[in-house]
DNA sequence: AACTCGGGGCA
DNA sequence: TGCCCAGAGTT
């Protein structure tokens, strides 16, 4: 397991890979997150950021997404995978978010979560990210990122990796942090080929050694 | 804890 | 082809 010194210093050179890393996700408004967001989940982001990119130009208000069929924004997601599911529950979203809370997205994880297709990962982005609420959201990459880089345990589930990673990250660093995973999950730390043989972790990392075993190249 | 949703990307 | 992906809801 990592020292907390050595985690922080991990994921200050997390920051010197991507300085533009906590920049990506932040959109104007908290709304446009929060459907970003759903849109994503067992999605990559890549394909998320293809429709997002003419979804929000049709699509500015809660009320933009109640005017239209089901029918009509499922074909605007429909090269996402969970469409049907995605749509119902953004027009679902977006009608309590109208009706409930004055069209703004509410500020408390318990609103957050309680909000269909809404679950605790979509509620600490939109948490951290939106409103700088001091938070780890541990999706897939964080998750892969931390248990590779022995910054926690394989075996931990979901809520002990928030909990070690808030232990071993000085709070003003988590929001930034896990952008950082992100980006280096999705461009090193991959789930099938991680770029082991190009990552500045390589020295320490328990799956670089494993990699280095499997694919032939200097652990 | 296990199952389902699901089109696209990648090996 | 087969497996995986910025998860959430139901049983």
């Amino acid at each position: 397991m990592l020292s907390k010194q050595k985690t922080t210093e991990v994921i200050a050179e997390m920051g010197e890979l991507f300085p533009n890393a906590h920049c990506e996700l932040i959109h104007e408004n908290p709304f446009e997150l929060l459907v970003a967001v759903m849109l994503s989940a067992q999605c990559t982001d890549k394909l998320v950021n293809r429709v997002t990119e003419n979804l929000f130009e049709k699509y500015k208000k809660p009320t933009d997404y109640l005017e239209v069929t089901l029918e009509e924004l499922m074909d605007d997601i429909r090269s996402i995978g969970l469409y049907r599911n995605k749509a119902k529950n953004i027009q679902a979203t977006a009608k309590i978010i109208h009706e409930q809370y004055n069209d703004e997205v509410p500020e408390s994880m318990k609103a957050l979560v309680s909000l269909p297709g809404v679950g605790q990962k979509t509620a600490n982005v939109v948490m951290s990210v939106a409103f700088d609420y001091p938070a780890i959201a541990v999706d897939t990459h964080v998750e892969r990122v931390s248990k590779r880089l022995g910054i926690c345990r394989y075996k931990d589930n979901v809520k002990e990796v928030e909990i070690t990673l808030q232990k071993k990250i000085p709070q003003e660093l988590w929001s930034v942090s896990h952008h950082r995973m992100i980006f280096f999950g999705r461009y090193f730390c991959t789930a099938r080929s991680p770029k082991c043989p190009e990552c500045p972790f390589l020295s320490f990392c328990r799956e670089g050694k494993k990699q280095a075993k499997a694919r032939g190249f200097d652990g």
